[in-house]
RNA sequence: CGGGGCGUGGCGCAGCUUGGUAGCGCGCUUGCUUUGGGAGCAAGAGGCCGGCGGUUCAAAUCCGCCCGCCCCGACCA
């Protein structure tokens, strides 16, 4: 490709609307331009990076027998009702109707329509195992859109879906799946983790997720070296126990002494003998949550216990618990509570649900009563709950995930298979994605350096950036144009930055572009009868012998 | 949905406090020069100042409503 005919419009300064890394390097190198929030057009070289993404993924998806299909985008509402999900997902499922009135939703994710294809299709178990995929677009109505093309309203995912016979079998298919993204992952260059996962909405049992560590994430995952790895959704720790105090419950006077930080200053105590209480409301009434004041709620291990909740307010915490923020607690409190297991034991400084004091000496089982259970955030430096050792914490972006499924689709939808005694059986299902435009995203995210994008060789829209200096030179020229030709001849893709812009543009746009490799021909190297190489990763340089150059170009090429 | 910020030529921004008919840098066009690190000189083109309404002799500027975009939080296959 000659840069004079390639549309790729770079520019000199970050937008003003960009945060992330990935987000300003891919609007400035010209491969994507924002239509609407969550809304992007990819240009010509974002998209054929995408495409590279796209090829290692069927390539990978193929080699484990899977195969692909394509299903619509838009749905029949009945399907979605079927399982529940039109009911159960809210705002973030795009609905319409069509013509005749009929309600429709445009695609989330395809669990519906490829149980229904199944429900239709397979009958016996000698139809099984099956593995279908397709890479094709979603749309959610995404509460918030951000960091460019890392959360997006459209945007393009692999998703397959495995179906057997029974657990054994959705095992083996789960593994092969792991494999396969692995091999994806790392064939495109980026670092990642595999962690367990919360399976949310998608239903099941078992879930992981595929994450590749960048500062423009949005989960974070708890890590130990002896292998256990977990999204902070469900991460587990042991905490430290501090020494305690003497029970025996008193009232002590703190007065306008509220938060955790102030009480703990107020008595000279550790914020780990003081039991933080939060106030939430669900549907079914309010609920106490309690932490150790050394601790933080972790929100979706608590949703998991006690439904959709929400905090309450300052008039609904001094409706039901006659005290108001800050010293409120679980003695005397008649309602449901749910307290972490680490205030199984211990004795703890409470609120009074008084204004103006707390307890201390309170012990659960003593002096108040409670549902324990795992609902604090792990903190860095804490105990890993199988080895021991020390975990670690870091951001990360979900760039793919795999769920173990059950029948939770398959018999809603019917998708069943008649087994070799001849009885109906539910199909076992999985389900696996891959955001490719998320890879993109963190390739650049975890590669780039100031001057610009540095691509990994597998997904680079370029191997090989061709600078020619003086596109009016003839001698330069000829001498680019054969390079260029004997390069193309051996497979490479190059590009051939043959614009009449000054020498500064196009080493800066090279830069910018972050092909791997950049090849300089101007007036020094036509006078040495040579020609000069730049990696782009690292900066390391090299001249060839003009004879030669395509060739030792192809091997330095092949070498990283 | 809650909180915050922003909206002025293609891009990045100033002007708004104290109303008086829009400016800077980059980019773009033409010419000449230049040619190994975002070139120089000269001449140009390009803006209903996000929208609607109000106040006023007069609104980019003041007031109200709305829309859009970004960030934090909630949410999130």
């Amino acid at each position: 490709m000659r840069a004079s005919r390639l549309f790729f419009p770079t520019l000199k300064d970050d937008p003003a609307e960009a945060e992330a890394i990935s987000h300003k390097l891919m609007i400035r190198a010209g491969l994507v331009r924002q239509l609407a929030a969550g809304l992007y057009i990819y240009l010509p070289l974002g998209l054929k990076v995408v495409d590279k993404v796209c090829r290692i993924i069927r390539e990978e998806m193929n080699a484990i027998g899977a195969q692909e299909l394509s299903m619509p985008i838009l749905h029949p509402a009945e399907i979605w009702q079927k399982t529940g999900r039109w009911q159960e997902i809210g705002d973030e499922m795009f609905r319409l109707k069509d013509r005749g009135g009929r309600d429709m939703v445009l695609a989330m994710t395809h669990e519906e329509v490829i149980t229904w294809l199944a429900a239709h299709e397979i009958r016996s178990y000698r139809d099984l195992p099956q593995v279908w995929y397709q890479i094709q677009t979603k749309l959610r109505d995404e509460a918030r859109p951000k960091s460019g093309i890392l959360r997006t309203r459209e945007f393009i995912m692999k998703d397959s879906y495995s179906f057997d016979t029974d657990e054994e079998s959705l095992e083996q298919n789960y593994q092969l799946h792991i494999q396969a993204y692995s091999r994806i992952f790392q064939r495109c260059g980026i670092r990642f983790y595999m962690v367990e996962s919360d399976p949310g909405m998608m239903g099941g049992a078992t879930a992981h997720e595929f994450m590749a560590p960048s500062a423009a994430g949005e989960d974070e995952v708890a890590l130990c070296p002896c292998g256990y790895s977990a999204n902070l959704e469900l991460a587990r720790s042991v905490p430290e126990v501090p020494e305690f105090p003497q029970a025996g419950l008193e009232e002590i006077a703190t007065p306008d002494v509220r938060t955790i930080d102030e009480v703990s200053k107020f008595l000279n105590v550790d914020p780990a003998l003081l039991i933080k209480s939060l106030l939430v409301m669900t549907d079914a009434g309010p609920v106490l949550a309690m932490l150790r004041g050394d601790q933080e709620l972790q929100d979706s291990k608590l949703n998991r216990i006690i439904g959709t909740h929400r905090p309450a307010s300052p008039a609904e915490i001094q409706a039901i618990t006659g005290a108001g923020t800050g010293f409120i607690g679980p003695v005397g409190l008649n309602l449901r509570k749910v307290a972490d297991e680490s205030l199984e034991r211990g004795v703890f400084i409470v609120g009074a649900n008084k204004d103006g004091y707390h307890y201390k000496g309170a012990v659960l089982g003593h002096d108040f009563e409670t549902e324990l259970a795992d609902i604090r955030r792990v903190k860095p430096d804490e105990t890993c709950p199988f080895c021991g050792k020390r975990l670690s914490i870091e951001q990360v972006i979900e760039i793919g995930n795999i769920f173990k499924l059950g029948t939770k689709y398959s018999e809603p939808l019917g998708a069943t298979y008649l087994n070799e005694s001849g009885k109906e059986q539910n199909i076992i299902m999985g389900s696996y994605g891959i955001g490719p435009a998320r890879i993109v995203a963190a390739a650049i995210e975890q590669l780039a350096d100031e001057k610009g994008i540095i691509w990994p060789v597998s997904i680079a829209p370029f191997a090989i950036h061709v600078a020619l200096v003086q596109p009016a030179d003839s001698q330069q020229t000829a001498i680019a144009e054969k390079l260029y030709a004997d390069l193309m001849a051996a497979g490479a893709e190059v590009l051939l930055d043959d614009r009449a812009v000054s020498p500064g543009v196009k080493f800066k746009d090279a830069e910018l572009l972050g092909c791997p490799l950049r090849v300089t021909i101007g007036k020094r190297t036509v006078a040495e009868g040579s020609v000069e190489v730049q990696v782009r990763h690292g900066g390391e340089e090299h001249k060839f012998e003009l004879g030669t150059a395509a060739d030792n170009i192809l091997s330095l090429l092949d070498s990283l």
